[in-house]
DNA sequence: ATATCAATTGCAACCAGTTGCAGTTAGAGT
DNA sequence: ACTCTAACTGCAACTGGTTGCAATTGATAT
């Protein structure tokens, strides 16, 4: 996978010029990422570049996952599981319904939060980051046997 | 504010008939968002209810505010502050836009949540929960200025 | 190449929230 | 009113994540 070169330029452009640094430990926070197809929990992030670095303190993963969601490369998703899962900012998005009585998770299609997206841009001028969205709610099942039954 | 005698009978009600029970430390967490005009960390209600109550275990809050959102008489909103915020669910709703970089929040209306919500439980019968909702992005001023510059 | 210095890292202490478990209790049945 | 038991609470240990600070280092200027 040679994903890592685009990445790595994609990277210094991005820190260039807002102040931040290019830093071993922040590119390899990004490749570990990069390498994933799927969400990873920092801890699992931690673990995965500990794999190549034993020796990388758990704070710089934390504050380099920050750094690379706040300048857009990678997206952040509670997923009500208590752990932030961290992604490569990918086309095209995908969202999560998150069902608060059975924990249970549908994958919601991207066209729903299109429209909402540009009226938001348009009402406030804000940009929302609508890439990997969690909704919170009542599925489907828990709606009609709505008594009875435990979590998980 | 005899608030309280609304509350109660909503709280017996929604916990009757799905096996919970009516324990008086669920009351008091009840009470003390009743009571309140906005939103509360789960540690300001804990140190609310210990102003009555000295005793009383932070477990028992925490799971309170659990089950009291579970069963709908509370919303959650995590606005980025990285302590989630409760609040009794009243009408009308409100919403927040919340800024990756600046960390500013500002609010937003409910109109524009309303077809999302229709369209959600059209498509999938699942019911989201709009209610009290946290969007990040970025804001106006962010995009402009996106070089230079950290938080607030 | 070297000096400079703010951005960054590593560390250790800390904080909010969770969990397993033993003891307690609401409330249904009698 | 009394019994019974699953739901619940309190506790203490634990986990994921954050923070303050001293030491280090990437990038800029010389």
């Amino acid at each position: 996978m040679n994903r890592s070169t685009n990445d790595h330029r994609e990277l210094v452009q991005s820190l260039r010029g807002s102040g931040h640094r290019l830093t071993p430990q922040r590119e390899m926070v990004l490749g570990v990422i990069a390498d994933s197809e799927t969400h990873l929990t920092a801890e699992q992030v931690l673990a995965r570049v500990r794999k190549q670095h034993p020796h990388l303190n758990k704070s710089a993963v934390y504050r380099s996952l920050d750094l690379l969601t706040e300048i857009g490369l990678v997206t952040v998703t509670d997923l009500g599981g208590g752990k932030s899962e961290y992604e490569l900012l990918r086309q095209p998005s995908h969202h999560h319904l998150v069902c608060n009585k059975c924990k249970h998770v549908t994958v919601m299609d991207n066209a729903l939060l299109v429209p909402l997206g540009r009226k938001i841009k348009a009402k406030y001028g804000f940009q929302p980051s609508l890439h990997h969205f969690a909704i919170f709610g009542t599925c489907h099942k828990c709606q009609t046997r709505s008594a009875g039954h435990k979590k998980r």
